[in-house]
DNA sequence: GAAGTATATTACTTTTCGCGAATATATTTG
DNA sequence: CAAATATATTCGCGAAAAGTAATATACTTC
């Protein structure tokens, strides 16, 4: 194991990526995308039931992070996801916050680690 | 596929897991730990060169997050990493940055998609 | 139990980020 | 070219988050 997970230049890039990722609103986007291959802004407005520029908003900072792809056509705007990984970071992600809300204390679902007293 | 990838319920947990992994800090300690199993927090200060309140306080919040394990031994803590897809959910996230650096337009390296006249 | 060491937490400052409203740009149509 | 439609951008604001210094807590040793 002499080769990092992670070379060392590449870490902002990828913090950054982790970022783009890190909002729920674009987390909606991407969910909605996943299930159609291609959607206008004006459609994914109606999926995720946000406004225009926020929608719009978070469309571009996606494209310019590479994982959507931007194709125009007449008046509308079709986006898709250009990131082929997505699908198996999110599911990751996803099997992992499950099993840890399954074993988690059965309080309000974000305890401390109850190490020591205050 | 009528299961989605990311029930909608999740959305936010999966945001706030992306969020933990998206500063640069917390990946340095996450690469770290992927080589040595079990560090306390004064090798992890000594790996990474950030001061202890700042490492300290990025492990809180990957151990609350449960990304870390935390074992307590004597005077020092020992971290550890917590989520087994971690190498995976990298792997993935690396090899596509690094394919998006590959083909991108060779200026400052972040540039816009250059579509329309400003 | 006092001193020393390791870790955690608080308080404060600064920066970043998402949101909303308004405005701008682009494209089609009449 | 004017009007309508679709998308993008700007600006100001409030909330969240990161960094730092100082302090607090926990454990060990003498």
């Amino acid at each position: 194991m002499a080769m990092p997970v992670i070379r060392p230049e590449l870490i902002d890039r990828v913090a950054h990526r982790f970022r783009v990722l890190s909002d729920p609103a674009r987390l909606r986007l991407i969910t909605v995308l996943m299930d159609d291959t291609e959607l206008c802004v004006t459609e994914l407005m109606a999926r995720v039931g946000q406004p225009q520029a926020s929608v719009s908003k978070h469309l571009q900072i996606m494209a310019r992070e590479g994982i959507l792809n931007r194709r125009k056509d007449g008046l509308r705007v079709f986006y898709s996801l250009a990131d082929p990984t997505l699908h198996g970071v999110c599911r990751l992600v996803v099997d992992q916050v499950m099993d840890d809300s399954t074993g988690e204390a059965p309080g309000t679902g974000r305890e401390d680690t109850g190490n020591g007293p205050r």
